[in-house]
DNA sequence: TTTTTTTACGCAATCGTTGCCGGTAACGAT
DNA sequence: ATCGTTACCGGCAACGATTGCGTAAAAAAA
């Protein structure tokens, strides 16, 4: 079954002029009589007459689409930050399409070469973590397709970007499990090939240093899927428990992350903060009904979303090749509850 | 900037042939030479060519993109319900716009008004809490748009609609509380014009009546915004627990409601389940680890945006008008946690 | 009245792709 | 030598919207 919409031959032939004219008279064009244009607008009104965008974009040779590409829909930081990248896309006359990675570095590549080939003007990025070759993206960088990083960057790819501060937000954390009391702290973090997870360690070990306590390898697990299925963290965790050096406290990097090791020290039957305390990333909404309620590290994901979408159509709109690129830093919040509380 | 990509024109040229020739030799046509076909295939491989969907959508009349209504992406039912959508979608070659609500009627009318004008080839809708009025959807479905419903259906409409059986799932968790040892039962739920709303109100009156237990007007709240701001959940809150048949057990009908209420009886230190139980509709992937952990209903979120999909492809490439409809109702699961402990 | 300017509109091409028709060369059959 | 067939390929038109260019008619200037 087809939806048939008006076009604006429909409207040439009901009002004995040519198309061009009715074109130029739904532009408002100077060269229509106020007269002819008013016949053309009334009956278009009528008809619900609508350009068809599809051709549009063929003359325009532009889509008025924008690509996104993330790592799952169903996670709050990113929802938050599709909100965002939606709302600024809307209300300029963009559409989005939101193609998920799953943190899977074959997915990423699938979902990129099918964002490009339905031609859109641009993409929103945030790479998996499993993906440790970008050539494909540095490909399309350099072949002139805008392309704007948030969360997780591309290093090596000259283009805009949107963080948070995550050293600092790893550092506030780390450091307010110090002031909690705890000596010995792990980190559970994602693949270290990733922007955020050098970011966050990095603040974790300086703010250690900054303590007097120093940093062991020992304490910090990686968890390369992300965290995507329960297993990887649980192994993560039996092993950080189990080993003669038994944290205190747990500073997990990522959103999945957290709730799977809250998950995990709540089927050890560890009392949290009394036997370890837990902070971590996460952009969940209802981290406060937790039990315990969660300290947690929040980032700013809507905001993201929309600076990023501004960043992008700022490149796809600009009349040359642009070769001055910004990195935005947005802050973190650290939000003390009860699963860290002195 | 503008990204260009390759055209037929372009290999038409590199080759000495006709586009007509690339094209029927791409698209693998008996009326072309093996040898022509090689030469154009390999020179399409190395340029890395794409036909264009724009143009391909002009030609065919057809977009192969389906718009998706939800009221918030940031919901976890909705965004598995996405991951369903677009899982299908891709599969058959579809991209997905999405469009939110946020349970506005305006808004909603918005979306559809927008998601229409960029043509799409069929609509999957869940409508808000707002809308009274689907005089427009019933415009659009008049005219010829394929539209699917979940969850929040339109029954004046006469299509596919993939719902849960939410009379049961309601009549489950309400049974469930009474069997808890619940006297005083009351019930929050989103505006009673929805769907949803009407069927889990009749399963709970259903279980109600089964059990000997009267239904009571003064036991239920309704909220019109559909919990998306605190305020409104509070309120029915205080007025529920301030009047003298003070509830015993709580029934909440959605996500948000769910956790809204669940902040509310820890801000008013409410001992969970001792004073009061609560057993809500929720698709929430952590609410076992919620203070006190969560007994839900849970719906089949993913596989209801798949068959919605399938449904809506279906109609989408069938070729002559469909007449005949389904619903399709799926099951709910009732998962019996600690907020509801005997 | 004649010439110039202005006004208002149509024609045709374009974007990339594809369906339809037509054409040509090669080859065998008559 | 002529005809018919087959295999291959090119040209044209169209999808819907836009735009440069051309032009008839009306208005203004001469």
């Amino acid at each position: 079954m087809r939806f048939e919409a008006v076009t604006i031959k429909d409207i040439a032939k009901a009002t004995n002029l040519s198309a061009s004219t009715v074109s130029r008279a739904l532009r408002d064009s100077s060269e229509i009589s106020e007269e002819t244009k008013r016949v053309v607008l009334d009956y278009a009104e009528k008809l619900n007459y609508n350009p068809n965008p599809i051709a549009q974009s063929l003359k325009e040779r532009r889509s008025r689409t924008i690509g996104v590409v993330v790592c799952e829909i169903a996670n709050s930081f990113f929802s938050q930050t599709i909100n965002g990248i939606e709302s600024i896309a809307g209300n300029n006359g963009y559409n989005v399409i939101i193609s998920q990675s799953r943190e899977s570095y074959e997915k990423e590549l699938l979902s990129l070469k099918y964002l490009t080939s339905r031609s859109v003007d641009g993409l929103i990025v945030t790479i998996s973590t499993e993906t440790k070759d970008t050539s494909f993206l540095q490909d399309l960088h350099r072949k002139g397709m805008p392309i704007v990083f948030f969360d997780r960057i591309v290093e090596e790819i000259n283009t805009h970007k949107v963080i948070v501060d995550n050293f600092n937000g790893a550092y506030q954390a780390t450091e307010h499990l110090i002031k909690s009391g705890c000596k010995k702290i792990a980190l559970i973090s994602n693949d270290p090939s990733l922007s955020i997870a050098k970011d966050r360690l990095a603040g974790y070990q300086s703010a250690l240093l900054d303590y007097g306590i120093g940093f062991q390898d020992s304490m910090v697990r990686y968890c390369e899927q992300g965290g995507m299925n329960a297993t990887e963290i649980n192994t993560a965790m039996d092993s950080l428990l189990l080993g003669k050096n038994k944290p205190d406290g747990i500073f997990t990097a990522s959103d999945k992350i957290t709730s799977h090791v809250l998950r995990n020290l709540h089927e050890k039957n560890i009392k949290i903060p009394e036997e370890i305390s837990l902070v971590g990333f996460s952009n969940s909404e209802v981290t406060d009904l937790f039990a315990p309620s969660l300290t947690v590290v929040t980032q700013p994901a809507f905001e993201m979303g929309e600076l990023a979408t501004k960043l992008l159509l700022k490149l796809i709109e600009s009349k040359r090749p642009v070769t001055e690129f910004e990195t935005t830093t947005l802050s973190t919040k650290l939000i003390v509850r009860n699963s860290s509380n002195l």
